[in-house]
DNA sequence: TTTACATCGGTACGTTTGTACCATTAGTCC
DNA sequence: GGACTAATGGTACAAACGTACCGATGTAAA
């Protein structure tokens, strides 16, 4: 909400205290998954402190308790979420490697899409409507980053992991140029997906037939000639 | 900031005249200009009446004479920047094809990613700035559009004119699927520039050329086979 | 010239916000 | 078990918000 410089009664002691409890931490996390949860659902605008201790099932004040602003608590909701969603990243890509290298044989486009889909495809029951939220989240933060250095250094690794592991898969897959490809990839798929959830054209398309396409595409291209 | 129901003191008449004067049209504009030039420049968070009527330098009053709501205003912020985008998508694909038919050729993937990212390009002097928040405005009302429906047709519409226009260009290029290799260029061009933008990795990598080998490899695929 | 309505800008109101404050309670270490 | 600090939750406040209101002013049709 931008309620800047409001209220500067006090010098502003330092929150945060050096030794945490376990408790502690688990509400600081309670908090933290709340915030994604909201931006997903409500939209970044809509997002308050009142509103993230409600469905934290916290009182208000833990929020400042935990995050010294409404900004720290972004910042930390995104690397939060960065570092979920990389390493469900590298459990997928592994699990992919390890059973290729057994065979010895090359991942197939639908398993390289199947890896890159997966941080999004979640495991819990209502996988559909914490999907959307989840990706809805990782994006507005994306945007928020745009804007602020701090968000952007996060985006900026978590971009690079997705990158270097889709990279790894298709160098394996017979791609000439991983990197680029990858790049490629990655930017197919969060278009596609924002695509979808924006224009609500839920079965009009299937994200993962098209990016198994142009995985195809990508790895025949510069091969032969 | 989602004031929802603050004070209903009357029934809420409906503003909004019947018979615009020209001078009303154009203020109505400059107030949607201001709306996505602020959405880009401070998100849509920041976003409030008092400022986007300062940014247009006109009193706080003509926010709410020209626009029922926030909501509202964000709508129409988002069909002006659709119908702005589109007319120059068109016009740069219209130009395009002509030249192509004069002497007999097809597009070349330089040319076809040219236009897919002239919208973005503009022509005003102060292009990276004006660029940079044309983009970010955009993809913020995206976001918002998977969150309400009166958004959401505006962009299924101006995904659908992306889609159409990029489609018939690759068509002319060979592509054998260009309704789908269209998806996917629109979906590779919107990551690779939001992913720009939020890791402010500006020098890393270029999309135009990362584009180019895109398109060439979507045309070649299912060609020779 | 009058009439009707579009437009304008200043202002007011009640709500919600971010954040500070502080009296407690609950762990942890000596 | 006393002392120290982490943690808690209720409350308070001023700023900023969305939006309503209203008298003044412009302008096109009658």
């Amino acid at each position: 909400m931008t309620n800047s410089t409001t209220t500067a009664r006090r010098p502003t002691r330092s929150r945060r205290p050096s030794h945490a409890r376990p408790r502690g931490v688990a509400r600081r996390i309670a908090l933290l998954e709340a915030t994604l949860e909201l931006l997903g659902e409500i939209g970044a605008d809509a997002l308050t402190h009142r509103r993230v201790a409600e469905h934290a099932g916290l009182p208000l004040a833990s929020t400042t308790y935990w995050f010294e602003s409404k900004e720290h608590l972004l910042t930390e909701a995104l690397r939060y979420a960065a570092e979920r969603d990389t390493g469900r990243l590298h459990a997928a890509a592994d699990t992919l490697i390890a059973r290729c290298d057994q065979v010895d044989r090359a991942p197939s486009a639908a398993e390289i899409v199947a890896v890159v889909l997966d941080p999004c495809a979640g495991d819990s029951p209502d996988a559909p409507a914490a999907e959307r939220a989840a990706l809805l989240a990782a994006y507005a933060l994306m945007l928020e980053a745009a804007r602020r250095p701090a968000l952007q250094a996060l985006s900026l690794q978590w971009s690079d992991a997705y990158r270097d592991t889709a990279g790894a898969l298709l160098r394996r897959a017979g791609s000439h140029r991983p990197a680029d490809d990858a790049r490629i990839l990655m930017a197919a798929t969060d278009g596609l997906l924002v695509d979808r959830l924006a224009t609500g054209a839920d079965g009009d398309f299937e994200p993962r037939t098209e990016l198994e396409h142009l995985v195809g595409a990508l790895i025949a291209a510069g091969g032969p000639r």
